[in-house]
DNA sequence: CATTTTATGTCAGCCTTGTTGACTTTCCAA
DNA sequence: TTGGAAAGTCAACAAGGCTGACATAAAATG
């Protein structure tokens, strides 16, 4: 790996992986996740809310009832950091917050009629941006995305990532 | 745009534009980044820095002698939170500062050699990472990747995404 | 039944990194 | 020579992370 980078199927297959390319590949990153967080955070600005209120929203909505732990593991914050944030959602009555049928220890979270509404607002915000990029990329492009940032996860939030698709409380 | 997504190419090659496709576009980019934000998190951890040190070093070693408006418009934040930065940084002797020549008002910023060996020793993590996703995923997906990126970065963003390819000071 | 573990909430305090506003110094350019 | 740009600095504040300690209720376990 020193005269040519990757060294086995041919040197020019591999110029992808060349530390320029991979640079380059780091900066879109930055970049782009500032463009990904824009909108939302412009219609959050000037309530009481921010990107951490945000996340919250957008892990009820996906998966309502879930549980608070559930939602720790998910976003990867404290439990006091999250109380924080769900606190003033529940206070303000954006998130509704029901002990558990079963284990009553628990507590399942829902979005409010008010709640679902914001989360609409900010997720139709999100997504029209992405819309725009997909289209403007085209199909094959949106399929190489997604391969490489699930490539990028740590298996832990991949695992975690792959398993919201069917997943519910 | 209501019974067919997009509604002009005949349904099914739209199917990736759907608002599901969206929804797990969104939620990649959310976990993808905490993975290519981690190992230099890890790193800097201990150390007095953060990631606003890291992003600061890194566009330093980008584009050696660069002003502190330069630094200032890419990174997007105000200078009295750069100055912060660059502050800790120039004492620590990783981040030299110089008068301009032409411009004395303005100041050129350099890495050290010791500031040289932390950005190497982050950006080595943060490839390792980049370079594993990249060959895990192959050289077509990564060229949608950086297609659909670009295509999310809000265009002064875009701007100098791509000036930063030939720049200087 | 007694004890331990789990899920959650809460108080207090700290750090990083962002913000605004006010003010000064330097010094280029009109 | 003076206006304004570039830079630096001080102060104060907010969001949203963090740790540690402690409380409560309920489940699980002996």
């Amino acid at each position: 790996m020193a005269e040519r980078p990757g060294g086995s199927a041919g040197g020019e297959a591999l110029l992808f992986l060349t530390d320029e390319q991979l640079r380059k590949g780091i900066e879109a990153m930055f970049f782009a996740y500032r463009g990904f967080t824009a909108d939302p955070d412009r219609i959050l600005e000037g309530m009481d809310y921010g990107r951490a209120h945000h996340r919250a929203i957008h892990f009820i909505h996906r998966s309502p009832g879930t549980t608070v732990n559930n939602l720790l593991s998910i976003l990867g914050v404290t439990k006091q950091s999250l109380n924080r944030v769900l606190r003033s959602l529940i206070d303000d009555g954006l998130v509704d917050s029901r002990v558990g049928r079963q284990d009553k220890r628990e507590r399942h979270l829902y979005l409010t009629e008010k709640g679902a509404a914001l989360e609409r607002e900010l997720s139709d915000a999100q997504r029209a941006r992405m819309r725009a990029a997909y289209r403007a990329a085209g199909p094959e492009a949106v399929k190489g995305f997604r391969t490489v940032l699930e490539a990028m996860m740590d298996p832990d939030q991949r695992r975690q990532y792959q398993g919201l698709k069917e997943g519910g409380p």
